[in-house]
DNA sequence: GACCCGAGGTGTACGACGTACACCTTCACT
DNA sequence: AGTGAAGGTGTACGTCGTACACCTCGGGTC
């Protein structure tokens, strides 16, 4: 965790004998180590899976790190350099399994890969999608992913159109805007559920069916949010399987 | 516009019979109306259309009524309510075509509205990604488009795994992570796009491509946004097509 | 006319936040 | 011993959202 600032540091109080003279000895790590870009990314990095990335602030992480605030910017060029710093790790976390030739085998295991790592820390999605530049990680994800249409035999017209249709599903999210009203009390929980039906029959008549289907199964009012997503990601793949056996093009197209 | 606060105004020093003396007389509105919540939204709005959403503040909103800060919360119970009023508005917006009652046009047709309607607002995809609660607005919408697969024939049990695989596509955007590197300084735009065919082989084959094309056809490195949306939405309205005609079920999934 | 009451606008203030800038240590290398 | 840079500190500024106490009206009741 790393909460301590134990001895109260003022930078001149700690002594010397005890903390430089044994640089060996790192049982009681009174004086900290030096900070540095990877240091200050991991501390981030653990600070917004645990806190949310909405508290995570140049202070707060200074102060996990036993740090003034300023001392991160020896580091990070701002916050949105931290931030970058961020998803550039979480985006290298991506692991490739190997490929087999089969294209659209391939791309679900990348995209998989893309969205267990990606949901291994909450706060990245909101991240990514903040950021407006792409960082060296992502663009070596984005190329892979593209290497392997390609690799499967996809002209690059039909590749170029379906990374554009893939959209941020590429990433493993899928925004899920079914699963509103999230944490709010069970006071209007309560009265929007109830009133719903009356208002809003069509969506009345998916949760009922939703909840009948698997009955307080957690996640959600009934839904499993990863089968969703291996469904609408087979259903755009399999999509692109048929226009890439029909010989589709952008300049046939209506 | 209304960025006038002419009377320099400090609450006393309004002349009663010029601004209150003549109520028919709006002439010269020496004396603002009084604030009303459609008011502050609609200036909201408008401030966020031409500035930017990230310099939406409660002060300068405030400013551009031309009354103090404080003001606001009589009619907003805080920013958070103020974004969802503002949202709550656009998704307002959205026409409905009348139906034809064949499903795949009628909900191209309400998708393609909804991206017409949160275009004229740049700020409003942000606005509502960040939302966690829906709106009674968000909710007719979605009823409505629920509506439409369930009229179709569709089951709901399909219609409910639509409703997750169109995801944020069904607000009309699409992310678009292809069009990155936006405004970057010419610069490293020149220097990044130098390095790119080495570094990133598959992603230079597509840009090339894209460049042959439409050669400088303003938006983006050679994408149509609007075609690219309509590609991918075709293609996932036509995948569930035919799950539909070949009686798809979640039961019977892989 | 006197009263009051509540809606709506004001003023001040607090505790966040990111970060500019000048400073001081420390240490490797000459 | 001397120097210069790398790294940590302290102070300060401007911005943000908003709590809280106030003031000012216009309209309703007695």
């Amino acid at each position: 965790m790393y909460t301590c600032q134990g001895p109260h540091h003022i930078g001149l109080e700690v002594q010397p004998e005890d903390a430089l003279g044994s640089p060996s000895n790192e049982d009681s790590p009174v004086r900290r180590e030096t900070l540095s870009r990877d240091r200050v990314l991991s501390a981030a990095i653990e600070c917004a899976d645990s806190n949310g990335i909405e508290s995570l602030s140049m202070r707060s992480l200074a102060q996990e790190l036993g740090v003034v605030p300023m001392a991160l910017y020896k580091h990070v060029t701002n916050k949105d350099d931290l931030l970058d710093g961020m998803i550039e790790a979480v985006v290298g976390e991506i692991v490739s399994d190997p490929t087999t030739g089969e294209w659209k085998h391939d791309v679900r295991q990348r995209i998989l890969a893309a969205r267990a790592a990606l949901r291994r820390h909450a706060w990245s999605r909101a991240v990514l999608e903040s950021r407006s530049a792409m960082t060296p990680a992502m663009l070596d994800y984005l190329d892979s992913l593209t290497g392997l249409f390609l690799a499967g035999g996809l002209s690059v017209d039909l590749t170029h159109h379906v990374m554009h249709a893939l959209g941020n599903r590429m990433w493993g999210f899928s925004q899920d805007l079914f699963a509103a009203t999230p944490r709010s009390d069970t006071q209007s929980f309560n009265t929007q559920r109830a009133a719903l039906p009356r208002q809003h029959p069509h969506l009345a008549e998916i949760a009922r069916a939703a909840l009948r289907d698997e009955p307080g199964s957690g996640a959600g009012p009934g839904c499993d949010e990863q089968s969703e997503f291996e469904f609408a990601l087979d259903l755009v793949l399999d999509g692109v399987g048929i226009l890439h056996a029909t010989g589709w093009s952008s300049a046939s197209a209506t």
